[in-house]
DNA sequence: AGCGATTTTGAAAACGTTTGCAGGCGATTA
DNA sequence: TAATCGCCTGCAAACGTTTTCAAAATCGCT
């Protein structure tokens, strides 16, 4: 067990109320020489506050509870370390709960996390419904961020999905591309209406004509991919670029591409979105978007602790201290350009930082 | 706020310890009509207990640490799953810290830990040495999971390593494959020096003589397995099979493969290690072993809470209560046979349980 | 010395639980 | 009928902090 206040103070000489404010940062006068006495011999005793005891005085426990939708996703692991990040610098630690998309396991967390009197809670991915009623009455804040699907709630991060569509067709613009056909994912996703938005938006910027034989839509998958690109080759007037909307369907695009007997990029150039690990090891390597994952995360960590911030200074008592409806956030993406859009890239795979053995390759070895 | 024990029992008319008691599966007797009412009444009132008072009084949080080398592993997502889904069924919750292999990082992390007083740590690809000092002064269980490097330490849960390798040779066997190379990891590493083991056993079993010839290392990249292939492909006597040690390096096989006009599997069967999401996204789909990583979470769970158990049953007293030097959990992984190595196998991309896309298929539409 | 102002300290009351102890009450037993 | 025993309940003391309030010490002045 580690020491306590009482035993702290006692070997000091002091009462537990000064050491308890010698220890902590509190503005309350305290003499300079007993401060150092204090905090010297905690430093020796190796004394360690029980937070517990803290949080259950302070109603503060330094804790946001982190409910994700899936801790699979290829995304979630970036976002926690974009919260987490930032939390360590407030000295705020996260409970991490999964649900597997499952609502009924999300709403239990929510009381969980309620019972154990974390300061906040984000959403990550989440299909919670906007506003939480008891995370409204018991007067937490609470944010989402990445959510995929349906309205975006207030209080929320996203991604900005328009600016990266408008990146790739860019890009693809300025290399002369003309006849750019889209694969979007399925309708009623936050991120094929953006992205479709994005794409449209640029066309028209170029003065290029919306052609809708060269926009399909699929469900995300590689097959998606590869089917909606044979059709694209079968047109008379075929495309000499495709934007898919995920690197999924980019990575069948170009199996179906090469199947057809024709080169990536040099027949017809890709572009994928995500920027997932498949982008960097398939060859060619490819063209995509990076999700701002981590910003993203860094982001809703913000944004939570200065909801708790305002609550608490506004003295935390009415219920929607915090509850501005705010407009999202949107973090940008950034364009990765590989060879599957530019035939003078030559990488050799290079994998992503968060790629485990490149990141063992930096380490010490035993 | 909450409603507090005390204002549930006033309502109920009766003592906060009665209502403790009605409400804990203490065998304490109580009436059990009061106990009903308390019970209803709880639940009208969403009566929520502290769990810090709780914890304060019993020095039991049902919280246990988790101390993660990387967050952005390949690997530990699952491990994460398969340790929540554990420690769920018994109420704990888990507080999760990424060191990102720093190790003064994770140092504090163990402090900051034991100032939440946590009940149990486990250490996920950690690099901590073997023993913990403050951990055993605390007399707190803890437990690795996944160690990659050096000696496994007591308490700790790993791959059957050697016993994946051996699925692989004998698999690779029984396709009539009797020169079969290896593309092994770097020294040092727990992983290849298992698979190396297993390797050369299995040949042995079959009376295939090992010849260093067609054995090389590699740094687990994909350059380091198409450079590995490339010297194998210009052999007199080249090899019909190639294993790699993990997926990467097998994946830079297939590339050297096929860029010398050969055929995987007809001219040369490759199999990996790992499963990572490239395994079912390449082409031909990679025949590999998945890593039990799901599974080794849960053992790592089910350690360290029998840990806790065995200390609180004999009174927690002594510090080695349970550090039991017990030998390393060995956790075997299973052969997954794709296209790679057998030429009737005919998938279309088929993305594991946890590929985000496959996974948001399966729910409801908005 | 005395007095107010200021700095520094300590006693004690919380915070929301659990739990040992003692008492009340009805039923069983002698 | 009195003593005993079980079951049930309540009081109060913890658990380790923070914080209010008041008292004590120090200081600067006259």
């Amino acid at each position: 067990m580690p020491i306590t206040l009482e035993q702290l103070a006692q070997v000091a000489g002091v009462s537990v109320s000064t050491a308890s404010r010698a220890l902590g940062k509190s503005n309350h006068a305290v003499n300079a020489e007993t401060r150092k006495r204090i905090l010297t011999l905690a430093e020796q005793l190796g004394y360690r506050p029980n937070l517990m005891a803290r949080g259950l005085k302070t109603e503060r426990t330094y804790t946001i509870g982190l409910i994700l939708d899936s801790i699979l996703s290829p995304f979630s692991p970036h976002i926690i370390h974009g919260i987490q990040d930032h939390l360590k610098e407030f000295n705020y630690f996260s409970i991490v709960i999964n649900t597997d998309s499952n609502p009924e396991v999300e709403s239990h967390a929510v009381y969980d996390l309620i019972s154990r009197s974390i300061d906040g809670i984000i959403f990550v991915e989440s299909w919670m419904p906007d506003a939480h009623p008891i995370l409204d009455v018991e007067n937490k804040p609470y944010v989402f961020v990445h959510r995929l699907f349906g309205r975006i709630p207030h209080n929320s991060v996203c991604v900005d999905e328009q600016h990266g569509a408008r990146l790739v067709v860019e890009h693809l613009i300025a290399l002369e591309h003309h006849r750019i056909a889209f694969i979007n994912g399925l309708p009623g996703w936050y991120a094929s209406e953006q992205r479709l938005l994005g794409y449209r938006e640029t066309l028209a910027a170029h003065e290029i004509p919306f052609d809708s034989e060269i926009v399909l839509e699929g469900d995300w998958g590689v097959q998606d991919g590869y089917r909606a690109a044979e059709q694209f080759l079968q047109l008379s007037e075929r495309p000499t670029a495709i934007f898919a909307a995920n690197d999924l369907m980019a990575l069948g695009a170009m199996y179906a591409i090469q199947d057809a007997g024709l080169g990536v990029p040099d027949d017809i150039a890709v572009v994928g979105y995500d920027d997932r690990d498949i982008a960097s090891f398939a060859r060619p390597t490819l063209t995509t978007v990076r999700m701002p994952c981590y910003e993203m995360g860094q982001a809703a960590a913000k944004l939570v602790l200065n909801m708790l911030d305002t609550s608490r200074a506004s003295g935390g008592a009415s219920a929607d201290d915090f509850l501005q409806t705010q407009e999202p956030i949107k973090i940008p993406g950034e364009l990765i350009v590989r060879e599957s859009s530019d035939r003078t890239k030559r990488h050799w795979v290079q994998p992503r930082s968060h790629n485990m053995l490149m990141h063992l390759m930096n380490r010490r070895r035993p």
